[in-house]
DNA sequence: CAGGATCCGGGTAGATACTG
DNA sequence: CAGTATCTACCCGGATCCTG
């Protein structure tokens, strides 16, 4: 059992962390399942659609998850400049485990929030 | 198409976001690995197992999971003191979705990795 | 339009020391 | 053993301004 437990112990090492860890963070998911309602999105179209994030962070995100080719970047030659973002087969094949943690999440949303003020009280 | 993303745009109130924000911190996913293969642990157990945990977080990731009912903790009344954290039923429904992560982070960690290099090459 | 560069404040993790 | 308390340092995210 202890060694069973090893692999999860190095944490800086983890291939797990370190690919989790990626989408773990504020937004990455949140454009990927923006960018799986639509074929395609552009910046000035994401900063929109979701609500409170800075160009900066669009920005750091987008270039994330291109760096892990879980999207793809197409820039066109024109003026003015127009980017269109889309799902990679990589992105892709992800989602729906995405997918399945939002059905979670939704579904005991009500049961945790009352386990929190039970919690906290 | 612009109403069926109105869903993910207010990221204060979102009920998603803020579950998968629990689990998505540094440790918590860890914890619930590690407690989905032993039947119970206790506090020095878990701080031993995961490798560069402090005291403090794990009291802090042990205080959040159970706040939100994923696992359970029992104390009992002895000298020295014991506690026993183990998963909850609500717990061990999460668990199958985080390990389709895990596996899917296996799976594509060395792409991912080569994506990387190429990327910021 | 699609970002880059810079500056700044607050929260969070970590280290350390202490306790029932 | 199983935590708490406090203090600090760093990093992340936001705001703002600038550019091809």
């Amino acid at each position: 059992m202890e060694n069973n437990l090893e692999k999860y112990v190095d944490v800086a090492n983890c291939p797990v962390r370190n690919v989790l860890d990626r989408f773990g963070d504020k937004w990455s998911t949140l454009v990927l399942l923006l960018l799986n309602e639509a074929p395609v999105m552009r910046f000035n179209q994401l900063h929109k659609a979701i609500n409170g994030i800075s160009q900066k962070m669009l920005a750091v995100t987008l270039k994330s998850l291109e760096g892990d080719g879980l999207i793809t970047r197409k820039q066109y030659a024109e003026i003015p400049p127009r980017v269109e973002y889309k799902l990679s087969t990589r992105g892709a094949s992800l989602l729906p485990h995405i997918e399945n943690l939002v059905q979670w999440a939704n579904a005991n949303f009500d049961a945790i929030e009352e386990s929190r003020k039970a919690y906290n009280k």
